[in-house]
RNA sequence: GCCCAGAUAGCUCAGUCGGUAGAGCAAGAGACUGAAAAUCUCUGUGUCGCUGGUUCGAUUCCGGCUCUGGGCA
């Protein structure tokens, strides 16, 4: 039962700005696919215009999936994104098509494709702890790892904040070294044979796209968008660093730069300045990641 | 036309009591196994406006010129 073909998975990715929606619906109808959404951001129902969102033509013409089923406040995360896409690949090889995996979330790729270790759920108390100490005393905060595992040391040096945060809440959770979890096979969230295409753009071309996209971003409406989005979910009178820890979708790049024009904090040239080269560092950090993470695809 | 200030990295500027220079931003490189459009680390970048003079040696001091601000006529 079955051939090879069966548990085909494209794979679509690419810096922003480098044009994967587009190529994305060419392979949809090259090989009787259905878009399976792999952007932490279009998982939103908002900010459609700094999100890059398909666009409604876009989006009607084929079948899309995980896009747009988040609300404003909720979260998501490489695990949970990795199972949800699991399901949808499933039900889509059922259907005798080809899931095409469209989005440039490095992270979110890597794990459906490589598995995670089987690291336990770190209860909210036990982030919350581990945030306040990191910020009290970072020092502390690593000698209660180094404590824990004195092993760690060799994997995880101090420099690097968040793999050290992650090791104490998973101590503090277990009293177990994170490295013993790193031990244990992966959790592999489907059976299937993935094909893998990075949108290589040559660097000046990349961001000359990227100053275009964010000028047209503008014409769109792009402010009028996040006036919106704050007027709606009201709390005006919070801190505006509340707001953005309290609702992700802030993390949308542009989102913070257009909320300081609002608050007349920066003009409009310098707004667009920065959200273009806040959009280029992005760019960029996702070709390190492409680069020395999943190289064996990546041709410049 | 006169007076004043400035001219140093891609940009904004600091500095050298004379021994060819350094910050921020931009840029580049990297890390990242349940926050990832997040978070974090590292690295340079130079005819020091042009031209004479003084000096062993000038980007630095002096003169001239050019340009850019600002003021006065």
């Amino acid at each position: 039962m079955g051939n090879d073909n069966d548990r085909r998975v494209i794979i679509i990715t690419g810096p922003t700005c480098s044009g994967k929606t587009v190529l994305s619906l060419e392979y949809v109808s090259k090989f009787n696919g259905e878009i399976v959404n792999c952007d932490s951001l279009q998982v939103y129902d908002e900010l459609k215009i700094l999100t890059a969102y398909p666009t409604e033509d876009e989006y009607s013409a084929v079948l899309h999936h995980l896009f747009g089923f988040l609300k404003n406040h909720e979260k998501i995360n490489a695990y949970t994104w990795s199972t949800l896409a699991a399901q949808k690949i499933t039900e889509i090889f059922q259907r005798n098509r080809v899931p095409i995996i469209v989005g440039g979330t490095g992270l979110f790729i890597s794990t459906l494709t490589e598995g995670v270790s089987p690291l336990p759920v770190v209860s909210q108390e036990t982030r919350s702890l581990a945030n306040a100490l990191a910020k009290e005393d970072y020092d502390e905060l690593c000698r209660r790892v180094y404590e824990g595992d004195p092993n760690i040391q060799k994997v995880i040096p101090k420099e690097k904040h968040r793999q050290m945060i992650r090791a104490f809440e998973i101590y503090t959770e277990t009293k177990k070294s994170i490295l013993y979890f790193y031990g244990l096979p992966r959790i592999k969230f489907l059976d299937a044979q993935y094909e893998t295409n990075i949108i290589a753009l040559e660097r000046s071309v990349l961001y000359e796209r990227i100053n275009r996209r964010v000028e047209n971003m503008m014409k769109l409406g792009a402010i009028d968008e996040v006036q919106d989005l704050l007027l709606r979910i009201g709390h005006n009178n919070l801190p505006r660093q509340i707001i953005f820890n309290k609702f992700p979708i802030f993390q949308a790049l542009g989102a913070k730069e257009i909320v300081s024009y609002i608050d007349g904090e920066i003009n409009c040239p310098d707004l667009i300045e920065a959200i273009q080269t806040t959009t280029r560092h992005y760019a960029k950090r996702q070709l390190t990641w492409f680069k020395t993470k999943m190289q064996s695809e990546f041709e410049s």
